[in-house]
DNA sequence: TGTACATCAGTGAACGCGCGTTCACTGATGTAC
DNA sequence: TGTACATCAGTGAACGCGCGTTCACTGATGTAC
């Protein structure tokens, strides 16, 4: 009965779901060309509408790429629990194999993080930029369906190697910064920088070695 | 006798050396506000000419941005150089101090890096901004004085671990990527990320255990 | 169940802006004789 | 040493573009009686 929110055309006066169909729009541009392609314009355009139309949503562009921004973090916060969810055994019974978990979970984060910067490079740009001066506080909408965000995803992946004897709790404060640093560096060189014309194959194997490092190096 | 590069009036018909003025406005501009704020009509502006001029020494804003590209480069890697010379003693007798040397070298690379990220972050954007699809191949003038660009760098400097044997040679191959990864990844995390509120103080601390996980995780 | 009405989502037209780039020009400079 | 001239760096004016945003409007919807 409601309105397809993709749904460009429309033949009722009211749209149904603007205000969801600017913020898919406003993904799919940031998906082809990062936040500077989240154009207010052309979101309206798609979602087939006059561009004014969009300040009954959305008090300025800024708040629409906001939105989008959100999306794009909570994409890759699924993404994440999904790769933890394939990877983590439910109760291992050793002292041994609960800390090889813990570790895996960490990999998993690195992995499925490194792997949605190389699938969705405009979203993963996008979910980085740095906002408009404005808004910084947790806004709803960026997590997962656990509820959190990627950064607390990869806090939870180090509190449960804490846990399992896989990291000395001495080490644990501020390890996200050092694992988080590693993981983003390589995915900024290969999706926007230098690293740009590796291969899928190479790119994988270099992001291995680089988790392995974090793993080693923590 | 000839014209000051960075003055914006001039008396004469001739500028005297608008390219090099040109690059310099483009500078000022990606300093101020990264590569987007390279904008062509107001580097013409700041050298005090008609837009058009810009024209007779490039071929288009992409072409001046792509120059002062090269000049962040130079001026990175010339930090880098700079921190170099000031730690490497000049020929250590025992091994055991090569090495050790040899460390500090690679300590001083990414210390220099995560400074000048931190001191410009404008050019730093710009530096490892993707150029524009095409010129990809090595330009000239984005080395430093030893003629080295900043991977190369990095890379001397763990070819100078290998030989005094603090990094063993099967590690040797891509070791650059892990090492500019996590590097590179805070350095954008701080000046454009989530990490933007954090303290100077703080960076460095957090630098330093980056660099340390580096060392300790190659 | 029917009707009057307030609400407010989307319309239509327009604004000022700054951008990159093209065109035909002009006049200072340095060179050839 | 003086003069004619070609060169080409910078001028002046204009272009089309797409953007974000503001204004007064209109008409479908759902609600109160």
């Amino acid at each position: 009965m409601t309105a397809a929110a993709s749904e460009p055309l429309r033949s009722t006066y009211r749209h149904g779901d603007l205000r969801r169909a600017l913020i898919d729009a406003g993904i799919a541009l940031a998906r082809g060309g990062g936040p500077d392609a989240v154009v207010l314009r052309e979101a309206t355009r798609r979602a087939g509408v006059v561009p004014n139309a969009a300040y009954r949503h959305f008090a300025s562009r800024e708040a629409l790429l906001q939105a989008v921004r959100a999306a794009a973090l909570s994409a890759l916060a699924v993404a994440m629990e999904s790769e933890l969810g394939r990877v983590r055994p439910a109760h291992p019974r050793t002292a041994g194999r609960r800390a090889e978990s813990a570790r895996a979970g960490l990999r998993a984060v690195g992995t499925a993080y490194l792997r949605f910067a190389q699938a969705e490079p405009g979203l993963f740009r996008t979910a980085f930029a740095a906002p408009g001066a404005a808004a910084d506080q947790a806004d709803p909408g960026k997590a997962g369906r656990s509820g959190l965000d990627p950064f607390q995803l990869l806090g939870a992946a180090l509190d449960r190697m804490v846990e399992a004897g896989a990291l000395p709790p001495a080490r644990r404060p501020g390890a996200e910064y050092l694992a988080w640093s590693a993981v983003h560096g390589l995915a900024m060189l290969v999706i926007d920088g230098p690293l740009r014309r590796l291969s899928r194959r190479q790119v994988r194997a270099i992001g291995e070695r680089v988790i392995a490092m974090v793993e080693k190096g923590l």
